[in-house]
DNA sequence: TTGCAAAACGGACCCACGGTCCATATCTTG
DNA sequence: CAAGATATGGACCGTGGGTCCGTTTTGCAA
């Protein structure tokens, strides 16, 4: 899993260097915004050429950090015990799903900023990250009965946890962790509840 | 409210020449990034430096040019019939108001992704237009008896109509405006909806 | 071990863009 | 109309992502 099948050694053990200089970069506290190229290269000890060799550009690099540090809960989420792997009652997984993703942006606020942040060209929506959580919890969704367009929940749910939005609360407005994940699962429980009809209200 | 109290004439002039070259740029479809501020500058006619002397940055460009699309929905809210006005009941103003939301950002999808996305520096959520509307909002779900964290439920509804996500449904994944619209209304309907049990837990 | 081509290195270099500066042009007032 | 105040505009700068290419390392085979 953590090799890649390049020929030569050297560029697998630069590659794993910078990975590792920018993980400590990037969990030291600053501004995603003050992490240059250069600064990693050279943590790295290492040239920018190589960087952007192994990585492509910027937003390659901090995609296979934030992928790498997604691992461990990806593993969880496939083959793991309840409430997050299957098997797991459809309103449970959803909810703990989320606080998953909560949790997730909560410890790796700088990168997640910085890869969402980074989209500029390319809206964070297109990154299949994002892609896997809204069809895994569309798909989840879909298992509710009486829920109707999972899509676009799944979206609305997943916008709530949005790097930004949890950066803000928690940094600027100091929200507490477990206070944010209370409130989120209240949310998540208020979308999930049966309504008294489903469908019923929202009529135009 | 339209008119700078700058004592000189052509200052002002200069101010709504750049005001509306930015204006049409901006509506022409093209990404946000590709528009630079030395774009917005010749096509006003002017000099670099005014546009800055006139706006202080970049953001400050898109800021005067966001209010400025917003004043009409502005007063539709703060004195307007409803149900978007002040003396509709709450929940058909909430659905009102995010639905105001969404069409804004669905009409001025380029605009609102630019400055969106210029808070690289500052998170969207420090833009006092953002505090307005989710103060605003907050305060209307407030009114809603049996519904708790207003605040948390403002961001999270608001999150719900990020310009990136907008643009990336009716963009990428073609959906047309009105179904957006139902489906979004249908979310906010689930949000509201007088739960069975507040803040249990609804399981089986 | 040695030879050699392919692969990787690294840092000088390029360029686009936001933002600043200041000599000059334009107002405004008395 | 003079003179001070204010605005102008485009040359200029710093920064940071991304590229290029001469040099070094590696893998393979003789």
């Amino acid at each position: 899993m953590s090799e890649r099948q390049s020929s030569r050694k050297d560029a697998i053990r630069n590659r794993e260097a910078v990975l590792a200089a920018a993980d400590a970069l990037f969990s030291r506290r600053a501004s995603p915004e003050d992490i240059t190229m250069a600064d990693v290269a050279a943590a790295a000890g290492v040239g920018k050429g190589t960087l952007f060799r192994a990585f492509g550009d910027r937003a390659g690099l901090l995609r296979a950090l934030y992928e790498a540090r997604l691992e461990p809960i990806r593993e969880a989420i496939e083959a793991g015990p309840p409430p997050l792997g299957p098997g797991t009652p459809p309103q449970d997984r959803v909810r703990a799903l989320l606080d998953a993703v909560l949790c997730f942006k909560l410890d790796n606020g700088p990168l997640a900023l910085a890869l969402e942040d980074s989209g500029s060209d390319s809206s964070p929506y297109r990154a299949d990250h994002y892609e896997r959580w809204h069809g895994l919890l569309r798909a989840v969704l879909e298992q509710i009965p009486g829920l109707t367009d999972s899509d676009f929940t799944a979206h609305a749910l997943l916008a709530a946890t949005r790097a930004d939005l949890v950066e803000h609360l928690a940094g600027e407005r100091g929200i507490p962790r477990e206070r944010m994940r209370e409130q989120l699962a209240g949310f998540v429980a208020k979308v999930l509840a049966p309504g008294p009809r489903p469908g019923g209200t929202a009529e135009e």
